[in-house]
DNA sequence: ACACTGAACGAATCATTGATGATTCACGGA
DNA sequence: TCCGTGAATCATCAATGATTCGTTCAGTGT
């Protein structure tokens, strides 16, 4: 079956706890109990609660960067194409995260303020594949020499940030979302053309 | 000199006190006795506390809007020169704001949570002058022909969200909010490239 | 020695309460 | 009758204490 290092017993417990009672209700004591260990013995294998979480988030993310690198990989399609569906797809696992597990959510925003770095780390690696598809439109003709594609990459991530941060984009009805990325992006994919 | 109905005199002394103070660490009996009034008698011109808030932020964003309307105005000039105008205005009066009127920003930030219709109608208000810029360098050909301004207005006011949102773009620093919006808006206006 | 426990510590959280301040209104003076 | 007052009311907030929970560590069993 599937082996289980200490280290993912207590990820699963942690999971299971807080997909349903939430972050801030979960106890170490209770991961721990399910664990059918102490609660300090979490400790030798997690520095801290905000760790464990920080954790699942990891596992939750780099989900949608393999996501992001299949996408990156298909050098035949269109890279404009492409762009457009690296954002589509993140605004959807988020607007889905919310429907279904919206406990996450909880994790994210814990995260978010705790940890601001994890924050930032996550938007570099996305750069990085935005950066990427830039340079293959590049290539191909499709895009306009730019001087600089990090640089629009990381101008790509401010113009669309309604779409990533949950303050703003929980606020609006997913379809409007999707409509209006769907618009944006257009736009912005003309400021692209040679 | 200044003649000076009730409600004058109610929102200078409000105004005056919150500058100082803020708005939480104000009341109305303060308010009241600056005006050798009752607290009660506040409320025949007011209908509470929070309209006071609403009419001071009316009257500083109507300067704003003032400003707008000027740029609107100089139709001799370039459309798209005065399309970063108007955004380069807005983030530095933000700025200003914050540096040295700093207790307006937890009006702002009330208001934004109490009167969410308020923060609405001052982006409905924008986008008017933002289409108009853009219907103007449609006229002169300097900007292609749009099937609908107002919804690129809209698309304009979502990418460059970060740069109004108090919660966003309080968190860097002025200089790099300013090289940003310029790289960003020079990205923007690429789009509109007949 | 090593893996683990469970009691102990202190920080965070929650409920309770006391005080403050927004809002109302019955009343008194022009 | 019209202004305006100031005490009464009611919601909100801050302070308090009680409890929970994350974290540590001395100690137990292997």
């Amino acid at each position: 079956m599937t082996q289980s290092s200490p280290r993912e017993l207590i990820l699963n417990a942690a999971m299971e706890r807080i997909l349903h009672y939430g972050y801030a209700k979960t106890t170490m004591a209770e991961i721990a109990r399910d664990c059918d260990m102490s609660a300090g013995n979490i400790y030798r294998f997690f520095d801290s609660k905000l760790d464990i979480a920080e954790a699942l988030a990891r596992s939750k993310t780099s989900q949608t960067f393999r996501i992001f690198a299949e996408i990156a990989d298909r050098k035949d399609e269109s890279a404009l194409d492409r762009l457009s569906e690296l954002f589509m797809k993140r605004l959807c696992r988020s607007v889905d995260m919310l429907k279904d597990k919206p406990k996450l959510m909880e994790v994210a925003e814990v995260i978010g303020r705790e940890r601001p770095e994890f924050g930032q780390e996550l938007l570099d690696n996305e750069r990085i594949h935005i950066a990427e598809l830039l340079k293959q439109g590049m290539e191909t003709g499709e895009i306009r020499q730019l001087s600089a594609p990090e640089k629009t990459a990381r101008l790509f991530q401010t113009a669309l940030i309604k779409f990533e941060y949950p303050p703003l984009w929980t606020l609006f009805p997913p379809e409007e979302l999707e409509t209006e990325l769907k618009e944006l992006l257009h736009m912005l994919k003309l400021s692209l053309r040679p």
